[in-house]
DNA sequence: GCCGTTTTCGGCCCGACTGTTTTCAGTCG
């Protein structure tokens, strides 16, 4: 594992639950997740500030101490007070707390009553029926933890947010059939358009909140009711996802709305503004603190009115920057997905997409698309059907055929050419040279050290036919990690080299990710998104990555695909 | 442990639901 920001963010988190477990004073365990969670959000290499004796306390939730278990982190792995508590606190027991309904009390009574150290500890505990015997505990308990441990069996991971489009939607149409039900709506992580959702939060008004909460855990795709109240319900779906919902009155709907979108430390942040103000922000409005009168909450513009901001988009709200932003007026002018006028990756059947060439291009058109990039996969990727030089002067032969038909709509000639091991591409420049643009991929070898995958990357970014650097870290969520690599560097070098780097839109990879994204943003580095499209009915995916995008604070100017195809072009050019 | 247009000390977001209790602790978001 390289010691990158993620790595110390999960190194301090531990602390923090380890912390939790010991019984330390809650706003230092609070002061260390916050530290984690701001660390993960930094657009800048940690272990790089540290080599280069730069401050780490200029990051707001970083102060001395946890700035000096950062530099032990980067220098040898960890730090020694993580290193002690795990020899005083079994660190097992930190999945036993990731548990539902096991928080630090509970697990540390498990721990000291009955040696529970683990989730298997604990099964054989539930078997014995020993849980149910304990003080604070009982017979449902005892069954709501078995129920837990099952749970997190199935679900593991969070959800694509495109699966999670798949459970919501129906069920907001199944509420909107109810009568009662007034607004509706999604808040959470999903509204925040954020890669992967761990629930589904949905807000709602209506007349009888008894008869909503009746018609949710009616649903037929619930699979049992964790609780039911006037204002709050939760339930399973079959497949594991849990849904809460929410009925609060009309004119808490806008602080509803807001309180329940998040992010958590986006709300942290605007009470923190309610209270410099006198006023009090919670989920049922905007209140002077003097005589508790209630001055905002219907809407979301006015909450944010209230506190002397404009409207903050869903998309922003992660803390990170977005309230300064707001305050100076300052806020970016997101891009949307009419911004975007063509899609530059895509496969045809020459590799291994589904459909034609003009199939694709047709089903592009019919998007309002102005042009699209034909990127079948190089030789290399032989399970791919990649193809060789011969095959693609071939495939460039036809795209020339087909484009003669269209007046408004061009297809470019492209490739998506494997970075090799030794940062030579998969085809020779004597047939790349032919294409209008390149698309440059890693598909092999992910696990080369930092030092070697880095000296790939920048060699075949030498080579002049490097236009775009697609799925840059080659991640896949749930399944593979990010390459190793130094990101910085590397949008640094595609500056320098007029590289460009992708946004890919697949669900499953969303690859630059939002913080790089960002990233790219503060070096004036431009984005291309593309779908990665294997056939027509995956081109609407764009829409994902204007999502990712959205969460990185791209404009349409910080895309190079918003560019007509003429300007791309001169653009790309080396 | 972090932070500061009241402060270097004394705060730190706050309300709902459940289960096991007879008034509330624990957990969650």
């Amino acid at each position: 594992m390289p010691i990158n920001n993620n790595y110390i963010a999960d190194v301090i988190q531990e602390y923090g639950d380890m912390l939790d477990l010991d019984g330390a004073n809650p706003f230092k365990i609070r002061a260390y997740r916050q530290a984690a969670r701001r660390i993960r959000s930094i657009t800048r290499e940690l272990a790089e500030m540290v080599e280069e004796g730069e401050n780490l306390q200029q990051f707001s939730g970083i102060g001395e101490g946890i700035a000096e278990k950062i530099v032990e982190i980067v220098q040898k792995g960890k730090f020694h007070q993580l290193e002690e508590i795990k020899n005083k606190i079994p660190s097992g027991l930190l999945e036993v707390m990731s548990l539902e309904g096991l928080g630090p009390e509970r697990v540390k009574k498990l721990y000291k009553e009955l040696d529970i150290e683990n989730i298997d500890d604990l099964e054989r505990a539930i078997n014995k029926g020993k849980i149910r015997e304990l003080e604070g505990f009982g017979k449902k308990t005892e069954e709501n933890i078995k129920k837990s441990i099952k749970q997190k069996e199935q679900q593991g991971n969070r959800l694509f947010y495109n699966r999670a489009e798949e459970y919501t939607q129906p069920l907001l149409e199944y509420m909107r059939k109810l009568e009662s039900t007034n607004r509706l709506a999604v808040a959470g992580s999903y509204r925040r358009k954020k890669e992967t959702v761990g629930d589904i939060d949905i807000l709602a008004t209506g007349k009888d909140s008894e008869v909503i909460m009746d018609h949710f855990v009616a649903y037929e795709d619930v699979e049992d009711i964790i609780s039911k109240g006037d204002t709050k319900s939760s339930v399973h779906l079959r497949g594991g996802l849990q849904v809460d919902l929410r009925v609060v009155a009309e004119e808490s709907y806008g602080a509803a709305l807001n309180y329940f979108t998040g992010s958590q430390d986006h709300n942290i942040q605007t009470r923190h503004i309610a209270r410099e103000k006198g006023l009090k922000l919670n989920e049922y409005g905007v209140f002077r603190e003097s005589n508790q009168k209630s001055i905002a909450g219907e809407t979301e513009d006015e909450v944010y009115q209230a506190l002397g901001l404009p409207y903050i988009v869903p998309e922003l709200r992660e803390n990170r920057g977005e309230i300064e932003a707001a305050r100076n007026n300052n806020l970016p002018q997101l891009i949307e997905r009419k911004d975007l006028k063509g899609d530059l990756q895509m496969h045809s059947q020459y590799s291994d997409g589904g459909a034609t060439i003009e199939e694709m291009a047709q089903a592009a058109q019919e998007l309002g698309h102005e042009y699209i990039g034909i990127t079948d996969h190089s030789q290399r990727v032989t399970i791919a059907n990649g193809l060789d030089a011969d095959e693609l002067a071939k495939e460039i032969d036809e795209i020339d055929r087909i484009n003669e038909k269209f007046d408004d709509f061009r297809i470019f000639k492209s490739v998506e050419v494997d970075i090799l091991e030794d940062g030579s591409l998969d085809l020779p420049n004597s047939i790349l040279k032919r294409l209008d643009l390149r698309v440059c991929c890693i598909h092999y070898k992910f696990n080369l050290p930092r030092e070697k995958q880095m000296l790939r990357i920048l060699r075949a970014m030498d080579n002049p036919y490097f236009n775009i650097f697609g799925h840059p870290t080659a991640r896949e969520i749930n399944k593979r990690p990010p390459i190793d690599v130094d990101m910085g560097k590397i949008m640094d070098a595609a500056l320098d080299k007029g590289v460009y780097l992708e946004l890919n839109s697949s669900p499953k990879r969303l690859d630059l990710n939002d913080i790089h994204c960002k990233m790219a943003k503060e070096r004036g580095l431009k984005i291309v998104i593309s779908t990665d499209a294997h056939n027509p009915s995956q081109l609407p995916n764009l829409r994902y990555g204007i999502n990712q995008a959205r969460r990185g604070w791209l404009e349409s100017e910080d895309v190079l695909n918003t560019r007509s195809a003429d300007k791309l072009l001169e653009m790309i050019k080396r």
